[in-house]
RNA sequence: GCGGUCAUAGUGUAGUGGUUAGCACGCAAGGUUCCCAACCUUGCAACCCGGGUUCGAAUCCCGGUGACCGCACCA
């Protein structure tokens, strides 16, 4: 499915939709509407139990949108996402000033004024990189982070949160208190970041609010060994970041063993991957043979991530591989620099009595690009197995996903209504969500859940009147099996918890293998 | 941000100066059928926004907004 026929889909089913569309709509702000909405839930509540659930010790927090000035002065922020930018009076083309700058020769533009850089621009007849031509505007900041008047005199500067990171590294103190003082521990947070994309594009994938889920472990790098042993014979593609520079662009499979012992890589490190690459594989289904790390070069990646690799999943709607998470070893960056900004010493003694700062070990992932993956990868139109019939378009979602477990069909509108609105009261107070599908032709409402991904039928018909038993249909297959009508719930329940991580290699798991019925 | 292409019911589209703005799917009501988008009847629903040209603009021009594709950007 290509990006537009998905976008149309996610339109016209309410999954999502771009905002404001009243008045024209905002570049690079979308809406969940309820299936998305659902969808995400069901995503973050996977995500929450996989990464969080590593350990005991790792807790959710849920911590300011709003970072004051000071924070991502210390960050970093401040001044690596406030770049200057000129425009070319001639071509009109955008460049980076301090770009230009280090062309011609002036070692280093950080931290400079405006007016500075452009007496530096005059002086060296630094012309357009495009046009040539020496017509360059006046160098004006232009800032990713979205800035926000604060507090009532409008004086105090404050940010909206260009990560969400920031506040789990805020939090250190006071988590080390609720953590016991005891290393490692993590911090999973899931919430919207913003940032103002020059050119937010292809749907979901470069927003301006978007939505995060980051886990921080904080670690003594010379004690943190997880248990990576179970996972050693894991074959996990990946591209180097030597092997790129050296021309080859394909993703080599590497086992976590040969990644520990041959690659170089931490072992923390290295378990890491593999439990984001076994996410993406087992929790959502993505294809083995589409996910990828890529290793992030001295350029690409922020000065403070000693390691970066990127987990990328290839998707047909936006023609390529694409970022959907990452693991960065940030090291005492972080810790370090809020130390700094703030004079208050983080550093902390640990139960052996080692007086260190912390490093940190960030696992991200985008929960609103993987929720359009999940669509790419996942929701297909194909031959209905009947000849004669239409095409089915079908979200083959996991069932622990699905926005809905099961749909309520009425067979004869006229008879059965009354019985399914009933049943599917049953179901909900039992936890599990239903939907009632009442119109139109059996067929058309079973293709409408179909396509939503909802995993599950039950039909209500005479015999279920008379014998006390539904068909439950199975959307992959089309198969139904008939059940008596109290043991639904049971049944159905499991399918709609999300796997947890176990240590061993795993396995890619089929959409809806944890209903067994 | 630059360049190119484009913008018509919920979705996909037809319409190149005067149309009751057409079609398909969809959605709703009823009938029929009674386990996979069937059929019949009826109904719902659109010219992105703002200027301009013209007797008259969905159609031509300008500006804005948004989308797609390339370039640039993506700590």
């Amino acid at each position: 499915m290509n990006g537009e026929e998905l976008m149309a889909l996610c339109k016209r089913r309410g999954v999502f939709w771009p905002s404001a569309e009243l008045y024209g709509g905002a570049q690079g702000l979308y809406d969940y509407g309820p299936v998305g909405v659902a969808i995400k839930k069901r995503l973050e509540e996977a995500w929450v139990q996989w990464f969080v659930g590593l350990s005991p010790d790792y807790h959710l927090i849920d911590p300011a949108e709003i970072l004051p000035e000071a924070v991502v002065r210390a960050s970093g922020h401040l001044a690596n996402f406030a770049d200057l930018e000129v425009l070319c009076g001639q071509c009109g083309t955008a460049s980076r000033a301090d770009h230009l700058l280090e062309e011609a020769g002036v070692a280093s533009g950080e931290g400079l004024r405006p007016e500075e850089v452009r007496i530096l621009l005059e002086e060296r007849k630094v012309r357009c990189p495009r046009c040539g031509a020496e017509k360059l505007s006046v160098p004006t900041p232009f800032n990713l982070m979205f800035g926000l008047d604060f507090g009532a005199t409008g004086r105090e500067r404050a940010y909206l949160r260009p990560e969400t990171a920031q506040g789990a590294y805020l939090a250190f103190p006071r988590m080390w208190e609720v953590a016991r003082k005891q290393l490692p521990f993590g911090i999973g947070v899931i919430g919207k970041a913003y940032r103002n994309e020059i050119a937010p594009r292809q749907g979901l994938f470069r927003m301006r609010a978007f939505t995060q889920a980051e886990l921080q472990i904080f670690f003594d790098p010379e004690e943190f060994l997880p248990e990576w042993e179970p996972m050693a014979d894991l074959a996990i593609p990946v591209l180097r970041a030597d092997e790129r520079a050296a021309g080859s662009q394909e993703a080599r499979p590497r086992t976590v063993r040969e990644l520990v012992e041959k690659g170089g890589l931490p072992p923390f490190y290295a378990f890491h991957m593999a439990v984001l690459f076994r996410f993406a594989r087992d929790v959502l289904g993505y294809p083995a043979d589409r996910i990828r790390f890529l290793e992030k070069n001295e350029k690409e990646r922020a000065f403070y991530n000693r390691i970066h690799m990127d987990l990328e999943v290839k998707l047909d709607s936006l023609g390529g591989f694409k970022e959907m998470g990452a693991v960065h070893y940030r090291g005492d960056y972080d810790l370090t620099r809020h130390g700094e900004g703030s004079g208050t010493d983080l550093s902390v003694t640990t139960s052996r009595g080692k007086h260190l700062v912390p490093h940190v070990l960030e696992v991200t992932f985008g929960v609103d690009r993987n929720l359009w993956a999940l669509a790419d990868l996942h929701l297909a139109t194909e031959p209905s197995p009947d000849p004669g019939e239409p095409p089915r378009t079908v979200w083959r979602l996991p069932s622990y996903l699905a926005p809905t477990l099961v749909g309520v069909i009425p067979l004869i509108r006229k008879e059965h209504t009354s019985f399914a609105r009933e049943l599917s009261g049953k179901l909900r107070d039992e936890g599990l969500s239903t939907a009632l599908e009442l119109t139109g032709s059996v067929g058309k409402r079973y293709a409408r859940l179909d396509e939503i991904g909802v995993p599950r039928a039950l039909t209500i018909d005479a015999e279920t009147i008379t014998q006390g038993t539904v068909t439950i249909r199975d959307r992959d297959t089309r198969a139904q099996v008939r059940r008596p009508v109290i043991e639904v719930a049971a049944a159905l329940r499991p399918g709609s918890i999300p796997p947890r991580f176990s240590a061993g290699a795993g396995e890619p798991t089929p959409g809806t293998r944890s209903i067994s019925i």
